[in-house]
DNA sequence: TTGTACGCGTTATCAA
DNA sequence: TTGATAACGCGTACAA
């Protein structure tokens, strides 16, 4: 019967509930709750006397009781790879800002790009009865994600990924941001240029292997398979390709990077290898960072606004919760720019 | 009468209950509950129906309600002034991983360094009833603010902070850290090093300012005060004070990175007065980063491990959670360590 | 071993 | 304008 837990901040005083507040207002329970939701059906005096039962008792209402009686929880839960990618940090700063301003908490998850972690959490926020959810995926295709997604039978925001069904999807344009880099490499005179990604079963590989794809077929070059590596967006499958790419007879003049975090593995193997940078070989990374701009030489990057795209994916969310619950999905594709700076130097 | 939300969901297959599991399963709502929370007074053949039934209707408990019977939300608050900090990033996502190992979802969200905010910030994590908070504040003193902290009535583990009272706290020791970064300038022949660090109001400030001070006192090297500044952690107040420091008449000849995500800050600074790093000047990071790691020059730094700051920041409220609800706070300091790499230059 | 009944804190319906 | 009461989904004391 009594609750096992609250053990540790154990009675003291025991939170202050509805009850309390009615109780000191001489008030009924559905007054009070009236008056503190600001119903106008509540006249003036009584209204007071629960404002003045709620500051002395400082009573806040229960967000889980609320959340039972209304059915929502004002959470939104969010999964990205990791929280230390400063991309993904940044997007998850500018969404949680947006969503606080509407009400409402986040609850953030890792997925570590690993597939049963990514199940296991869309089973909690099932379980926590999320409002809403802003997630990437390991697979947009796998069916068993597909289905858990819909199990939980609430909006959800794909991050940089395509959506397949009703889901609202906000995209980066990689495509044309590879094309834009690798366009810019064969104007200073680079042949062989390599692709270093992840996996082509997500959007974001896959969308840079067409752009680079495209912009070799815009040129009439053709394609070594060998200088565009999908072993993945972690550092150590980065290194080790990049490590291998360089070691090679053949070896590319420039590289682009098709990860957003993959700037630094790069230019630790490139300097592993004891070469230079752009001297022996050329480098465009795939998001701006600290470190693009303060490196030496400062990094040519192709750059993409991550507030904006956190702010869109949270206000496409509320665009959903408040307004439009029932829409079709919306897919939003954002723009990228190359920052020519001065980590690609021209071949002869 | 109706929930008026979940509308947007709307009906279609509305989540199994507990009920809908009895139901099927032909037995009790009670031993419908204690068949699946495993309680060994069921009968096989039951706990078997019932997790068919489980399965067949895809039921996940739901966690208010759980939580409403419990009284334990399963919910840790998180408050850092910006998750888009490396050095925070990372502290959290380590946390974040012991916390759910253990069960518990995290609830981030940002003060941006404002008292109020941070009372703001306080107030919702007291109504979500959050059954352990880990967080940066403002200001270790203001009566306002512990008053707030107080009033959660939930164990609290400070980051980088000071406990005043029963609260567990976790510190960096920056005192040591920038101790040895002046006595290593102070090797190397420099005589006026600044320090570019926040208010003294709050524990890692005043902790930087008392080695600075101990490393003056011990070598009986006068300190101009001109050479401390502690106009604030933010890239504005750091750039300006950066810059003022190197157009004086006597400007310094090191400066010492008091703050976490200072570092881009003070190159940038440097730069733009078109100096040199380390001839001209000589720079020391109060963190381990990428760029600090990639810079050229690679940064000499002040380094401590926020990865496992963070971890046991979390054990340390799991500990108080799960064991020993009421014992006395306690006060962990992190060792740093000073990585010496190409930053500085020995002063003739 | 199983079932009935209650209450957690809140909001909303209905009647007064 | 106000009050009594039901209900949200769950866990458990108590009775069978």
């Amino acid at each position: 019967m009594r609750p096992k837990a609250r053990a540790h901040a154990a009675s003291r005083t025991d939170k202050a509930t509805i009850r309390d507040v009615a109780r000191i207002a001489g008030v009924s329970l559905a007054t009070a709750s009236r008056a503190i939701n600001g119903h106008r059906s509540v006249s003036p005096s009584v209204r007071q006397r629960v404002a003045d039962a709620v500051s002395e008792l400082g009573y806040k209402p229960d967000a889980t009781a609320q959340n039972m009686r209304t059915g929502v929880t004002r959470t939104i839960g969010i999964i990205v790879r990791s929280i230390t990618v400063p991309a993904l940090a940044g997007f998850v700063e500018s969404a949680q800002r947006v969503l606080d301003n509407a009400g409402y908490a986040l609850i953030i998850m890792c997925s570590e790009d690993r597939r049963e972690r990514e199940l296991e959490l869309l089973g909690l926020m099932a379980r926590r009865r999320v409002d809403g959810l802003i997630m990437t995926t390991q697979s947009e295709t796998d069916p068993e994600l597909i289905a858990a997604r819909a199990s939980l039978e609430c909006p959800i925001v794909l991050l940089d990924r395509e959506s397949t069904g009703d889901e609202d999807a906000t995209t980066v344009d990689h495509c044309d941001g590879v094309r834009r880099a690798i366009d810019y490499l064969f104007d200073l005179g680079h042949q062989r240029i390599a692709l270093v990604t992840g996996t082509t079963a997500v959007y974001p590989s896959r969308d840079r292997a067409r752009g680079y794809r495209e912009a070799h077929e815009r040129h009439g070059i053709p394609i070594d398979p060998e200088l565009v590596r999908t072993d993945g967006f972690d550092m150590h499958s980065a290194f080790s390709a990049v490590s291998a790419l360089l070691g090679s007879p053949r070896r590319p003049t420039a590289i682009v990077a098709g990860g957003i975090n993959m700037l630094g593995t790069i230019m630790q193997a490139v300097r592993s290898r004891g070469l230079r940078i752009p001297e022996d070989v050329s480098i465009i990374g795939a998001s701006d960072t600290d470190l693009s701009r303060l490196a030496t030489p400062p990094i040519t990057v192709i750059r993409w606004n991550f507030a904006e795209l956190g702010e869109t994916a949270a206000r496409l969310l509320l665009d959903r919760l408040l307004h439009n619950p029932k829409r079709a999905g919306r897919r939003l594709n954002f723009p990228t720019e190359l920052v020519v700076r001065s980590s690609c130097s021209a071949q002869t």
